[in-house]
DNA sequence: CATCAATCTTAACCAATTCTTAACCATCAA
DNA sequence: TTGATGGTTAAGAATTGGTTAAGATTGATG
């Protein structure tokens, strides 16, 4: 049973598409302007936020990207009634996750709502794992009240091990984020991990930094699965 | 730069593709056919696989559902000449997660490809059988409340058992799995079974790990087929 | 242009784990 | 009995991960 939340001002529309996802098992709530539909997106957790590009207050693109800068990470579909290849590209840049041109079918509306409630955006500016955060579009990342300060590669470290969080990050994907193609011929990798450890770790309580003997590392508290 | 592979057998359309991608620094591997696809698309790691719906020998959807079962997580974007919503239902069963209809605008693909790049798996991939578990995403393994210390290549012979499982995994599938085309020269798997039976069965009433003479192994309950 | 601080790469060392190998045993079927 | 298959054990080899420190590189600054 998925859960989604509308954002929509053309209440016949927006009635016409609650009616026929109830009947695929989609439950929705629903806002007609952007302040509440932010305020919603924000107080609950969707499985995808369903925008409109034209709304009152607020538009489409404003609310995804409040909520991309609050570190919401929920799958946004944008409805549009202008298939401007521009405003999709604008949209993408705010963190839209996928488009779809009025008058579209109900039908494709379901199926895209069931492929974009499979993943998470991956486009939250706000990194958040346990006392950890990261701000992206700031460039600063706190343990509890204390700013890390982090190094260039340890900052993509941590960056891609905190998208990923609480799951395990290869040792090649980790090597593939800093160097790309080119990797060192050496055991830079374990160099880093170590100094990033040092930083992130070694002044607190509780690790997060796991090492995944052959495997490589997880952002995860020791007593969790 | 992101790294992407493209499945597609009308050659011109391909070659178009990639000489425009490769402008917007993507850059691209090529399959004509759903086979070499297949294969491509497991030995490596892409960023985004782009599919034909109508490919020689294998088609798009069976290319990717095959991926699905094997693990395979990589965000693919399918590409149809026709808009037929039964195909895209039928798509994102198998695990599709975008479409794009020809003729599109490359800057299209673009922009879609850039998506899916970023998006990331929202739920963690478990394997179970019987009270057995294996956290993919997490990298972790429990039986019952207990968590299991596996050793990389006990790690790998689990997960190829079961993700099988009940069913009888061969010998050489297992050698396979572990050591690829340069198989060690003695009897390495059995002890890796030994030791993998001691740390999955000896320390619980219900042994899981059958031997199946002359054949291979089994994950399956002893009395159960 | 010289210098300094920060960062990155590299090599080396150690400890622990993991892997391979070669035995030896037990069982079964020919 | 013999040969093939699978289970068990232990030793030594190889690999991996953590740690440290020395140069090399980079970028900023006076």
């Amino acid at each position: 049973m998925l859960n989604i939340l509308i954002v929509e001002d053309d209440l016949d529309l927006a009635k016409t598409m609650i009616e026929y996802l109830a009947l695929e098992d989609i439950r929705c709530d629903h806002a007609s302007n952007g302040v509440t539909g932010l305020h919603l997106a924000k107080q609950n957790s969707f499985d995808v936020i369903v925008l409109d590009l034209n709304l009152p207050r607020l538009n489409g693109l404003s609310v995804c990207q409040q909520l991309r800068l609050d570190g919401n990470d929920t799958p946004v579909l944008m409805i549009t009634a202008r298939d401007q290849l521009d405003d999709k590209i604008e949209g993408f840049k705010v963190g839209t996750d996928d488009y779809l041109v009025k008058p579209f079918e109900l039908k494709e509306l379901v199926v895209r709502i069931h492929a974009l409630a499979r993943r998470r955006s991956g486009q939250a500016q706000v990194l958040r794992y346990d006392d950890l955060e990261m701000n992206v579009s700031e460039h600063t990342a706190k343990r509890g009240n204390d700013s890390l300060k982090l190094s260039p590669t340890a900052w993509r470290l941590l960056e891609a091990l905190l998208r990923h969080a609480p799951n395990t990050v290869s040792k090649q994907t980790l090597e593939d984020v800093v160097w790309g193609d080119e990797l060192p011929d050496s055991n830079s990798l374990k160099v880093h991990m170590f100094n990033l450890r040092k930083i992130l770790d070694t002044p607190y309580a509780t690790p997060l930094l796991q090492t995944i003997p052959g495997h490589g590392f997880a952002l995860r508290r020791q007593n969790e699965t």
